[in-house]
DNA sequence: TTGTATGCGTTATCAA
DNA sequence: TTGATAACGCATACAA
């Protein structure tokens, strides 16, 4: 056996296994004109030696690592996944690799994420988060390479975005619940605090007074996870007697909807539960879950078209999508 | 407002603007000794500018990037979530941080993502690969950052692994059944051509002929989701009538149980369901679902922990490592 | 303690 | 078409 190869080829190593030098081995690597006899005698070298680019050093010298990020709160929540997939579609197609990354919760997760992206790590970002503040925002604009926010941020931040219309979705779900006689809705939410926790309040106060709703209870999750679902559905019930429960995404109606069968409450007939986000999960549930459709598909998707542009063009005015939402009727609606 | 900054600054506009040296904003960077006056300097300069170091060259320089990356199948999946949670927390209090990649289903794209990962895009993968072959392996072996895998591969391989042990998982579930008198158990596996699948097989094939089980139906479904259980359910209940039936993983049980549902068959009072993985997917589902644990946490943790061993010291002997599953019974089996 | 100079592996410019 | 060489931005050995 030969001895083993301690250190890994490098370009330089094949220009002088197959005698020549390195800026034909480069060349014959990129593509650019070289006689048949060069391209021949490289690509020998580069398969006896079991050559691979160092894409730092080739980034360092082309300035883009043809890699991009996503950044989303919790892997755990399915309403990512519907994004992740739409995202890698759109980018995989440009010529980009994907690579996503999990933040947490805290806004300064986030910060520190976009902090360190500038420089190196990847050509673009799409972010979507949970809390947004000063920070972040100032943290995005002074992020050297393209950040594309998907959620909702101020207007006057200048970035793009491409963000869901929860008060719209919210007023989806009222509209068909009322159609089907229910009145007495209650609302589970995530926290307030949140980007999407407010934007859903919003929505429910908004149909609460278009529609003149009864109150019927409100609650506000610890989270948007299913766990907070449960302890949300608990707590609700305890007080309450809804006809048909609103909750922030789906995750939570799911959870909410464990709690009614543990009460002996039948989903649809006794209480109607709507989902958020129209995830794999509001599929996957059972009954399976009337859900709204934010939109997750076409927003990553959207998202992914602007980070592509501005990396094209970085002198494009910040643009600021919305995307509609659709209600997607399952059985956990009568 | 100021101009705009055309390029972001370098180590070498920090230091001209300390005016000191590129060594020594290095230094304090790196938090090598220097002087309260030059840490001072170093510092204000860097807030000034707003500098942040580039990745790309740092790494090049010192051959590390401080990032693993973390390769999976289907971001679908909720196994991989339990098993990047685990993963995560272990590089990330080691210091690093994790990227997720995915890879599709694929053997090739897989021997691509290995291949690529060469050369600097991280110090390390863990890669849960659906199918093996000797590409992949080669691949593996050839890779100049460490590598393990979270799966199974043959030991002559001679590759890091951390493996389930899927034929006592399938023994647990089906001496489970049998204990509560199911004795017609039906089971609807993956592709056979996946290492789980593979494995799962002959897990049921061992456990028939152990416990001379009654043939009650065995369905290879076209991949490990949700859709694919469903499809798998309505074709296992048109020639059969199992009381039992256990599923390669926990989508293949959902879709099962929708089916059964379609059918108007209880569970598990006709019919008990058993799933593979333990995943959120098992707490989540209704009934909640009996689960085979085949430690996925675990196993993310191990195998986490074996890429940082190897990555301290690579000439270590690769080890093989198998976590034991465990049965999470819940309601989906009486 | 600080500064100068070299090299990490690659691509691109320029001559030949 | 090909080869020598200068960057890319950083860390470090060595000199001061």
């Amino acid at each position: 056996m030969q001895e083993l190869a301690v250190s890994r080829p490098t370009i330089a190593g094949v220009a002088s296994a197959a005698g020549v030098s390195v800026a034909s081995v480069s060349r014959v690597l990129n593509g650019l004109p070289a006689t048949a006899e060069m391209v021949e005698r490289v690509q020998r070298a580069v398969e006896d030696l079991g050559y691979v680019p160092d894409s730092r050093a080739r980034s360092l010298k082309v300035g883009r690592t043809f890699q991009l990020t996503l950044a989303v709160a919790d892997v755990g929540n399915p309403v990512y996944v519907t994004m992740m997939r739409a995202v890698e579609e759109v980018v995989s197609a440009a010529g980009y690799r994907l690579v996503v990354t999990t933040t947490g919760p805290e806004v300064v997760d986030e910060v520190a994420l976009v902090r360190g992206m500038a420089r190196g790590y990847a050509d673009g970002l799409v972010i979507s988060p949970l809390r947004v503040d000063d920070d972040l925002i100032k943290s995005i604009r002074e992020c050297d390479v393209p950040v594309v926010v998907a959620g909702n941020v101020p207007a006057k931040a200048g970035v793009d975005t491409v963000r869901a219309n929860s008060p719209k979705g919210v007023a989806l779900a009222v509209e068909h619940l009322l159609a089907k006689g229910r009145d007495r809705i209650a609302f589970v939410n995530g926290p307030v605090d949140t980007v999407p926790g407010a934007a859903r309040a919003k929505g429910f106060a908004d149909a609460t007074k278009h529609y003149n709703l009864k109150a019927a209870g409100a609650i506000e999750a610890a989270d948007f996870t299913f766990a907070a679902g449960r302890a949300a559905g608990k707590q609700l019930f305890k007080k309450s007697r809804p006809s048909a429960v609103i909750c922030a995404n789906d995750l939570l109606a799911v959870g909410v909807m464990h709690e009614l069968a543990a009460y002996g409450l039948q989903v649809p007939a006794e209480v109607a539960v709507i989902g958020m986000d129209d995830s794999e999960l509001a599929e996957q549930s059972f009954p399976p879950l009337t859900s709204v459709n934010l939109g997750s598909a076409e927003r990553g998707r959207r998202a992914a078209e602007l980070l592509l542009a501005r990396i094209e063009d970085d002198t494009r005015t910040p643009r600021r999508i919305v995307v509609q939402p659709t209600l997607s009727v399952r059985r956990s609606t009568p």
